[in-house]
This record gives structure tokens, sequence and C-alpha cells, in this order.
DNA sequence: TGAAATGTTGGGGCG
DNA sequence: ACGCCCCAACATTTC
């Protein structure tokens, strides 16, 4: 009898596309594991633990229904997988590279420890088209500059083709204990994300067949647009590795060349950036790449964070992306820029505070894109806006918003409001916003000036 | 993947 | 017809 190969799922629940999973099914018998770990560093927040329990529920019986088992577990990720490869007797335990630095810590730590009890640990291609630090310039140096980073990724070899998923699993005689799935947070506050969301591979996979169908040619524009339906919406998915962007770039290769798959393209490029800077700089998360930052007199203000997070900052545009992004566990990426901005140069509230609450509400948090997305707003990151882009809510509203639907719908006391009056209701009557722009504008300029002095 | 201030130009009203 | 002013529209620069 063969003996089984114990395969560690962690942000990779898919079945297609999966060099660990296809592997190990070559080899003989199959365990499929998951650890849940809510003690770890960056452990999953509230929306990804609803994510997670639906996922990993689309998986198991994804893989029930090819003759395979998934166990569930709880605790020390790296000290759970050494038991349950012990508990099936398991002869190699394979896995996914994942690129966070603590990530790639467990990796490490599980690699010497499997070889000290003679099991084979195999380490298979992880979730990035290019993998991190591969991507040089011409002297081999690492990039820092997006436009450079992703001109130099598309020079090289093509990523590889996605693998099939494998058609049957065989079940070893014995398996691991497991728990069952992470329980749903007890008050119902995750209804806005069931009538949004289908978890799964399937649900993965018909949103890119639904995103490709209607046409990527007005993404270069749509995008942008958070009254329409212009983006992919693939970003919690992708998070949880239900599908992986080989298979977006295949997908998108198969069709006619245009702006649109050019641009949606470079927006798996930004993932993949962000990875890269985050494998480079494990500090990415807590540190400013830009050490001057470190300097940086930020406020405190827990009032006013308070009034960010819930969306009552009086300004339409931030209120409507505060109010999608709690009730659906998703806000427009133009939106998060008009948040992100106000939070960081209005308020002067540290970066740090906002990519905590991203996390906790987010269902497609991802350490790289958010650490790297807060970092760049702040002008404290790699290829940052420099510090004098401050965006300005009542004008992005009034061009990526202009007739208001945007925040009619996440706004609803702002649904009477004629369209002249949408982003700035004060002027019809409405009520004042939490603070005068152009005052908070020159403070942000006034400290920014200030760092760039000492 | 900004916004605001400042500069320039050109049409039209007017004496 | 001419110079002058105003100001919208656009371009440039500054933050």
């Amino acid at each position: 009898m063969i003996r089984p190969s114990l395969v560690w799922l962690r942000r990779d629940l898919r079945l297609s596309d999966h060099a660990a999973l296809t592997e190990a099914a070559r080899r003989g018998p199959v365990v499929a594991v998951h650890v849940l770990d809510e003690a770890a560093p960056w452990a999953p927040g509230g929306a990804s633990l609803w994510w997670l329990h639906h996922s990993l529920a689309a998986l198991q019986a994804d893989i029930a229904a090819i003759g395979g088992v998934l166990i569930l577990r709880r605790g020390e990720a790296v000290g759970e997988v050494l038991c349950a490869a012990a508990e099936c007797d398991a002869a190699a335990v394979l896995w996914s590279r994942h690129d966070e630095p603590q990530e790639q810590a467990a990796e490490t730590r599980l690699s010497t420890a499997l070889a000290a009890v003679g099991i084979e640990p195999v380490a298979c291609r992880g979730d990035t088209l290019f993998r991190p630090g591969s991507v040089r310039g011409r002297q081999g140096q690492p990039l820092q500059v997006f436009t450079a980073f992703w001109r130099c990724a598309l020079d090289g070899p093509p990523p590889p083709p996605p693998l099939p998923a494998p058609n049957r699993l065989e079940r070893p005689a014995r398996l691991p204990a497991g728990t069952s799935l992470p329980p749903l947070p007890a008050p119902r506050w995750w209804n806005g994300l069931q009538a949004t969301w289908g978890p799964g591979e399937a649900g993965a996979a018909r949103r890119l067949r639904d995103f490709l169908d209607g046409g990527v040619a007005p993404y270069a524009h749509d995008r942008d647009r958070p009254d329409r339906t212009g983006t992919s919406m693939l970003s919690p998915h992708l998070a949880f590795g239900e599908i992986s962007p080989r298979q977006i770039w295949h997908a998108v290769h198969r069709l006619p060349a245009s702006d649109g798959a050019r641009v949606f393209l470079q927006e798996i490029g930004w993932r993949e950036f962000s990875r890269h800077l985050l494998a480079r700089t494990p500090s990415l998360p807590q540190q400013p790449l830009r050490p001057e930052f470190s300097a940086f007199p930020w406020r405190d203000d827990p009032d006013s964070f308070a009034v960010w997070c819930r969306g009552r900052t009086g300004f339409p545009i931030v209120d409507a992306g505060m109010r999608q992004l709690w009730h659906t566990g998703w806000m427009h990426n133009r939106v998060r820029m008009i948040v992100a901005s106000f939070l960081v140069k209005n308020l002067l509230i540290p970066w740090q505070q906002g990519q905590t609450w991203f996390w906790d509400t987010l269902a497609d948090a991802d350490l790289a894109s958010n650490a790297a997305s807060w970092q760049w707003v702040a002008g404290c990151g790699a290829d940052a806006a420099p510090y004098f882009r401050i965006f300005n809510p009542v004008l992005q509203g009034e061009k990526f918003d202009p007739d208001g639907a945007y925040v009619r719908r996440w706004v609803p006391e702002l649904a009477a409001i004629p369209a002249k009056f949408i982003h700035r209701p004060w002027d019809g009557g409405g009520p004042r916003p939490m603070l005068d722009l152009k005052a908070t504008r020159e403070r942000a300029l006034a400290a920014f000036r200030r760092m760039g002095e000492t």
C-alpha cells in the first residue's frame, strides 16, 4: 500500500491549476488539510472568516465529489500539519509556496521538522505569475517603480499554462482527525456579503466568465466608475486562491488584444508588484518604505477614525465607500483611493489604522496588496503617490459618479438630493461635513513640508 | 491612478 | 476701427 501524501492548503482553495494537489494525486492517496490559526499575526479578519467558512465548505464538497477528503484543523499551523501527517502516516507533505514573510517562515520550519521525521517536504509553485524576486532590471536590480517592474515582467517568459483539476483522488486507509468549519459570527452582520458573493472555485470561474463575456474593452474606462459594474470583482476569489492569476492570464490572452485587456492584466500586475515588495521588505505592513515618514506628525484621533469607519464623515463618496465596505466586504478601487486619501491626508490618521480596518472588513483582504496600497496612498511607499496628491472627495465624486447613483445606493439619506448637490449636499441646505477640505489640505501640505525639512 | 494657483489666449462688450 | 477690460477656456506650474 502506497503511503499517502498530505497537501497543506492555505490561500489556494481550488482544484484546478494546483501543482501541489496534482503532484500528490500522481503519487497515490491524498489527504488535504487546512489549518485555521486565529491567534497568528494577520489571522483572517471578520469578512475573511466569513469567506473562508464558505470557501472551505465549497472545497470540501468539490474534493469529496472526486473521492478525496479535506480535513479541517485549528491551532498553530506547522504543528497541526506535522500531527496530521503523522496521523495518516504520510510519506510527503506538499504545499503551494506563499510569499508572505510569516508563511515563508512557516514553510521553512515545516520543511526542517518534516525532514527530521523522515517525511518528504515538497514546495510547489505558488500564486503569482512571476516568482517574487525573479523580476529584475537589466543590471539585476530589484525594481521599485511599477511601470518598470511590469515592463520587465512582460518582457520575460510568459507564465506556464494552468493545470487541469485532478479528476479523481484516492483516499488513504487512515485519516487524520479533523474539526468542523469555523463557525459564522452570531450576529448576522454578513447578510450583505451573502447577497453579493458566491465563494468557492465555481463562483470564481463564473465571475471570470461573466466578466470576460461582457467584453473587456470598456474596462479601461469603466473600471473607474463605481456607479457601473465595470470591474471583475474577482479580488476575494483571487485572495483565497479559488482562481489563480495564471488562469486569468491565459483566459485574457485567448481574447483579441485590446486596451481593456491590457489594463485588466495590469491590475494583476499590481498584485504581483505588491507581493514582490512584501517578499523583499517584510516590514511593509508596519514600517513606511521611505524612512523619513517615520517622523511624520500623524494625529491620534480615535473619534474621527470611528466616524470614518462608520461612513459618517459627511462627504458622500467617502461615506458611500465605507458603507459599501461594511455591507458587502468590498469597495470599488477608485473609492478605496478616495477614502484612503481622506483618512491619511485630510484626517492625518496613520495609514496603518486604515490598513487594520480594511484587513478586518475586506473579504479580499490580502497582506501584500493592502500594505503596499496604503503606503502608496500615504506617499511613503514604492512608486508612491507624491505627498501633494490629495484627492478632493467632492471633485472625485463629481468626476467618477456624475449622477450620484453610487452615493444614492449606499447613503440612502441622500437619495432625494438633486444631482447638482449630491456630492456637496451642504451647498443645497444639507448637513455640514466633519471638516473643511481646504483647511485640512493646507494642514497636510504643511506637515509634509515640515517632514521634508527635518 | 490630483488639485489649486497662476499664466496665457482670444472673443466679445464697450467707450 | 481701436484699445481696453472682462472672463471663459485652456495650459502651465506649483504644491
